[in-house]
DNA sequence: GTCAAACTACGATGTCTCTCGTACAATGGG
DNA sequence: CCCATTGTACGAGAGACATCGTAGTTTGAC
């Protein structure tokens, strides 16, 4: 049938991210510009009840957390899979800060990108969560 | 390391779902019933571009839609596949009509269970169209 | 310098997903 | 009854994903 191949289900491109979250210490993390945020993507992350776990706990809090402050189910190799895939999405910034890695939600390019998208999605978490879900 | 085993992205149970749809003609399709609806399922079904594109057409039409108005650039067997994604998910609503199958959002169980995220979605979506992205 | 803490890299594994093609079933019109 | 239309079932293949374990790196404290 030779149908149009237009990359389905790929959203890790990436390309020629943004390099330059020099922070405390010298090492760095590559995040997707705010312009390279796609929808598809941020939903992805969203997708898996660890990371919307993740999430929840982020946005419930003011400051940034360490990627250990999360007490998640699994080892630490997964969990580092996790903030990965988010932070790839856009769905959070990550940040050495000595032997730490911060992580903090990208608030603000979210709201940008899709105004009151993060909220519903934080909302609707936080009513299956209090309906005898998972999710957080 | 014996971690709890929560049953992570395992969105497929559907368990004893509503079977009471006798359309116009006698076959029926399962679908969940609305506490059934789990946000994880939601937002993996929308990650992907087919399905986003699918929902998007269904939310810029008043009236319900049968498969086969759908241009897709996948083959039957592939919208199949995702009509019935969107179906299991509680996304869409499907029902036979002769030979043709319509389907129709499920604005009323979504907008009760999450309220606001439907539009969100789709404004998220229309913006990133906009803007040039291909989700619809 | 040594050491613990925090996180990464890599490879493996089992499962899921997207896609296809072919063959099949249900419906409604002549 | 025959047939076109519409959609399904099934099986397969390529690739992605979540998870793990082990081994390694980076950092800061002593």
């Amino acid at each position: 049938m030779s149908l149009v191949q237009w990359g389905c289900h790929r959203f890790r491109d990436e390309g020629a991210a943004a390099v330059t979250d020099t922070a405390s210490t010298g090492r760095a993390l590559p995040h997707p510009d705010r312009e390279e945020i796609r929808l598809e993507g941020v939903l992805h992350a969203l997708s898996d009840p660890m990371r919307l776990r993740i999430v929840r706990e982020l946005a419930a809090g003011e400051a940034e957390l360490s990627c250990s402050q999360f007490e998640l189910p699994v080892t630490k190799s997964t969990t580092t899979h996790h903030f990965r895939v988010l932070r790839e999405s856009g769905v959070i910034r990550q940040v050495y800060r000595g032997t730490a890695k911060m992580n903090g939600l990208r608030r603000d390019d979210l709201d940008g990108l899709f105004p009151g998208l993060l909220d519903s999605l934080l909302a609707a978490a936080e009513r299956q969560a209090g309906r005898g879900g998972t999710p957080g």
